[in-house]
DNA sequence: CAGTGGTCTAGACCACTGA
DNA sequence: CAGTGGTCTAGACCACTGA
């Protein structure tokens, strides 16, 4: 464990559960136990770390919860294969992100209006029925440069309240995330040359480069609001973390 | 519990302690139970469910690990604030990528090249010292059109065993996933404009918005690969599928 | 300083599954 | 069919912290 390799972390010494999962998961990442490696039975970490079975158990589940290690019975548990790498995207709110980087946020909206849903309306709301929609068009800046564009909409039969709502001070994605509850939602990540409204609105050259996230909010299987952020290529970038899982855990099987 | 409201997913009939996750969970992301409302405590749970404070304590702690809730000693357990989203992307082998939307794949290695590394070089592995590298360029297919083109650095120091690896059936990335065990790693994903190599490579018109994807990666300290894909705009997209979290589990607290 | 969660113990019974 | 993990029990002691 602790050869010439320069040592990462140090061992925690806190928990007893956490000492064990940290001490196998070091030996997996740095590369001792190689994927189809069978680690310890847990009757056998109990006797190296002089502890009850719930312990060890409890450290080798949230390693197989996280895909670093895979379960059988009677069999063992056996070091994952890397399969699939998954990343954890952080979306933080808007204003948040601006004034992580140092400059003040402003907001400016640009175009507020209730309508009942067109067909492209319905269609992003992925819905079959006409409804009362209010449909948003937004400005981020950071600083006096434009940090998003923002196309939001938002389904009144789910948020009636949201009608009194004029969102000159609180970005529509704050106040939702504040007021409404939500159960699923989906991303969609794009490029694509931004036409003369989009390259007006973000005050950049029109052909640019622009990064697209497309969300959609549920509330079980209520549709909430769908929302298309635009941000200029060359200076916004996503960034994510990456842990060598298999798989994420499992969230029905707690 | 069981109103009016359309039920999304049934109890689960398994484990008693996920029955209690779920439970909990549903009430909170169906609105029941409000962000600040103070979920019952450990002791009424054991009483409601007729079971230990461990099968109870599993099942929060759960809640508390996906940032659901948040537990303090004293006063008990209270439904989270939803601060800041994090979504989850999977980031597939190419090869498989391709595959699942039904197209074939075919891998063509532009240029391989083990080199002294340049400033450049240096820079985007992140090191001070000059090293021997491998660079790779490489185009994915799907079918007859272009899927993504591949500019890669691999560390001769961290893996040389790739020096005698031609990568010409197989994409440097499936390799490396399969022999070189990895623990940080980090992406970047923007959007820009395609100058006239890059059109060449993705076979599409100079200027055209292409998605970026950087990655980095490191096993401990040292650097393994570092490799930039890029995805014609108009046809990539990547998906995020969110949940509602405060924060990730702890990586370090089990 | 009393109540809450954090963690652990030393058992138990069982489902599953590979030899 | 024996060995392994999955889950649960009924306790315990303690750290923390808010009333």
């Amino acid at each position: 464990m602790d050869q010439m390799e320069n040592q990462v972390t140090d061992t925690p010494k806190g928990q007893l559960s956490a000492r064990i999962h940290h001490d196998i998961e070091q030996r997996i990442l740095l590369g001792e136990w190689a994927p189809g490696f069978r680690i310890p039975l847990e009757r056998e970490l109990m006797e190296t770390y002089g502890c009850a079975r719930m312990t060890v158990n409890k450290a080798l589940s949230a390693l197989a919860a996280s895909g670093l290690i895979e379960r059988r019975r009677k069999a063992g548990s056996f070091v994952s294969q890397p399969l699939s790498q998954s990343a954890v995207i952080e979306i933080p709110d808007v204003r948040a992100e601006v004034e992580a980087i140092g400059q003040v946020y402003r907001l400016e909206v640009v175009s507020r209006q209730q309508r009942r849903s067109t067909r492209d309306d319905m269609e992003r709301l992925n819905v079959q029925s006409p409804r009362q929609v209010l449909a948003i068009h937004c400005r981020h800046f950071a600083g006096r440069r434009v940090h998003a564009f923002e196309d939001r909409l938002i389904d009144l039969v789910s948020v009636p309240e949201a009608v009194d709502i004029s969102f000159a001070d609180e970005p529509p994605g704050t106040w939702l995330r504040g007021h409404v509850p939500w159960s699923e939602a989906e991303n969609r990540i794009s490029a694509f040359n931004a036409d003369s409204m989009l390259a007006t609105r973000l005050d950049v050259k029109e052909g640019s480069a622009c990064l697209q996230v497309e969300r959609s909010t549920w509330r079980g299987k209520r549709p909430i609001t769908a929302v298309r952020m635009f941000y200029p290529g060359e200076t916004y970038r996503l960034v994510a973390h990456f842990s060598p899982k298999g798989a994420m855990p499992r969230r029905d099987s707690a």
